[in-house]
DNA sequence: CAGTATCCTCCGAGATACTG
DNA sequence: CAGTATCTCGGAGGATACTG
């Protein structure tokens, strides 16, 4: 941090089976960037804007429960971050538009797998959590 | 959720082009298991669980910034949802593995993409950000 | 329409103390 | 060692009102 010096990847690719290093230290950028994509409405967004130029307010109405302001910073996040791209027409009544940057694209495929997993896997942890909560009202044989 | 009526998957999978209709709701169950996913330590947690059984305060070591008390939390919800295999073993001082389970084992394939990702594209990420906040700072031409 | 600007609430998560 | 049991607090996020 104070110095120029190189900091090795925090997730070490060195050998196929060695790829487990952790950098898991609180103010690692990795662990910044993570806890902002997994943040309660980025994903949806990202997810939303697969492929697809949206407005604000079609946003608003295709994510059920979020509020005007946290869109508003959710967008600005994603912006900062170089993952959208916000067009603003100077027309009346403003029209603002959103899309995905190239890099927003790339982070959108990740994510999308993670989004199909749970689609493809909420039966078993439903069914899972069903038999543990049995365990727990029933712990003596 | 009254009834016991088939409830179509909520990320569609129509033809290939069409993969894009989400379930936006907020009690949808996707999004209430990728809220849990998504928290602030179960990333973490079955990053470093990757193809490795490890102990209570191992976990605890690693995983910078974590308390007790949310380690414990962590532990028990991806244990109810069936993603890691809890073992105590009877002795003293007490012994307790964690690992994937199948489950687990599968998401963290999933997971370890986001992560890889991440790393990949920090710099990009970390450069948009500067440009952004010196846009800010300059508004006027 | 697409936002800001405030105010306020609630609970996720940390700190601490205790235990089988 | 691997946890519980409480208490506490900051800040993420909601509600509402206003505006270019």
């Amino acid at each position: 941090m104070e110095d120029g010096t190189w900091k090795a990847p925090s997730y070490c690719t060195g050998t196929d089976d060695d790829v487990r290093q952790w950098d898991t230290r609180e103010d690692c950028e990795v662990r910044q960037i993570l806890d902002r994509i997994a943040d309660k409405w980025s994903l949806l967004v990202i997810a939303l804007l697969d492929r697809r130029t949206m407005r604000f307010t079609e946003l608003r109405k295709e994510i059920d429960g979020v509020s005007q302001r946290m869109l508003t910073v959710t967008l600005r996040q994603l912006e900062r971050d170089g993952l959208i791209k916000r067009t603003v027409y100077p027309v009346s009544p403003p029209r603002v538009d959103y899309e995905l940057t190239a890099l927003g694209n790339s982070l959108q495929e990740v994510t999308k797998a993670l989004v199909v997993w749970t689609e493809r896997h909420q039966q078993e942890i439903s069914e899972a959590r069903t038999e543990y909560d049995q365990r727990e009202i029933l712990p003596v044989s």
